[in-house]
DNA sequence: GTCTATATATCGATAGAC
DNA sequence: GTCTATCGATATATAGAC
């Protein structure tokens, strides 16, 4: 296996990674700056560029594998359906997936879906591909079940854009203390998705 | 009747309520100057002073009025009712009026589900109140439908959060020149809520 | 109520010693 | 790879002339 390539690989890397999420997430880009960053590490501002370019860079690393995982968190759920699975498991696995990395990962979900706009332009153009990317995702999936007849819905891009952005709240109001688990949370989302598809349950 | 009390109700304190709404929504609290706000309105940036004690002020100025905007249309669309209207009126009453004012107003709109978190702390608090507010009262119509057998929801709080959030997701999407005409969306959005709710529809 | 000028602070980023 | 020191730009906000 080779090497990685870059520096940004270094344990260190990985600390600024970890202390830059949590503060772009809870306090937005703008509103964090590279000193207060570097004292979560432990090191002053300037050792930052050790490790990363500008402050730009950390945003769009973090954004990158941000979307890099909501896509294989999704990819894993639908991966483990029989490969005939209908619409409806579809669905299903595809919300309680959706649900649960916006619980359980909620820094990576605030910073991408409320810091794409501090990226640059370029980086910009590239996370919207991917944002449009997944939401495709799922609208194949309600796609599939219209056309099966399994699900009725009179319009399938706003069904897809209320399933997604209902599920996307999550990461603003879920505590791992709080009244629901996480696998009640998707439980009931999913059942949510189902009626919105007016798939009949039962 | 008695003239306004402060100085911020000129046409030029005005003129800066609608530039710093556009530029807040658009690209956030921090981001936007204070030079950028001025430009806007053809003036200097010292000159926003005579009109406004602090950047923080106009933010708050603004996040109050788009509050107390969005519980008027709510108490406006619910006031139309009949007196005794049952659940199911005042839900999709409640809903249409929420995605019409997230749809029309959307930069009042993003201003409240993004920028809460550059006021000052004792802002913070009563507009979070005021969040919480407007979410009971959603939450309280839910639970009437669900005490007269109208609905069927397995948690509440789930319910009333996911019908909220699906719906201010429509400030973020919506384009008066896009696909489907304002009415057309919030139809689509009540339909959706009466299923989140298991209304039997027809 | 607008302007110019400026105070004061802090930002992202760089230079160079160790 | 870390540090100290600092650059140059820019932020909010104020002072005072007009």
């Amino acid at each position: 296996m080779p090497q990685a390539v870059s520096k940004v690989r270094s344990a260190t890397a990985d600390e600024i990674r970890q202390a830059a999420l949590e503060q772009f997430a809870q306090s937005g880009y703008e509103a964090t700056t590279m000193r207060d960053i570097a004292a979560s590490v432990g090191i002053k501002a300037a050792s930052l560029y050790n490790h990363f370019d500008s402050k730009e860079e950390i945003l769009w690393d973090l954004t990158r594998s941000a979307m890099r995982d909501l896509d294989a968190n999704r990819d894993d759920a639908l991966a483990r359906l029989a490969p005939a699975a209908v619409p409806r498991v579809k669905l299903a696995a595809f919300v309680s997936a959706h649900v649960d990395f916006h619980a359980e990962r909620r820094h990576q979900a605030v910073l991408v879906n409320s810091q794409l706009g501090s990226l640059s332009q370029a980086h910009h153009r590239k996370a919207v591909a991917l944002r449009d990317a997944y939401e495709n995702s799922l609208r194949t999936i309600i796609d599939a079940g219209v056309a099966s007849g399994e699900f009725t819905v009179s319009d399938v891009q706003v069904a897809t854009l209320a399933i997604l952005q209902m599920g996307t709240g999550v990461s603003f109001w879920f505590r791992p203390d709080g009244r629901l688990r996480i696998d009640q949370v998707c439980a009931e989302y999913v059942k949510l998705a189902l009626a919105i598809v007016r798939h009949e349950i039962q």
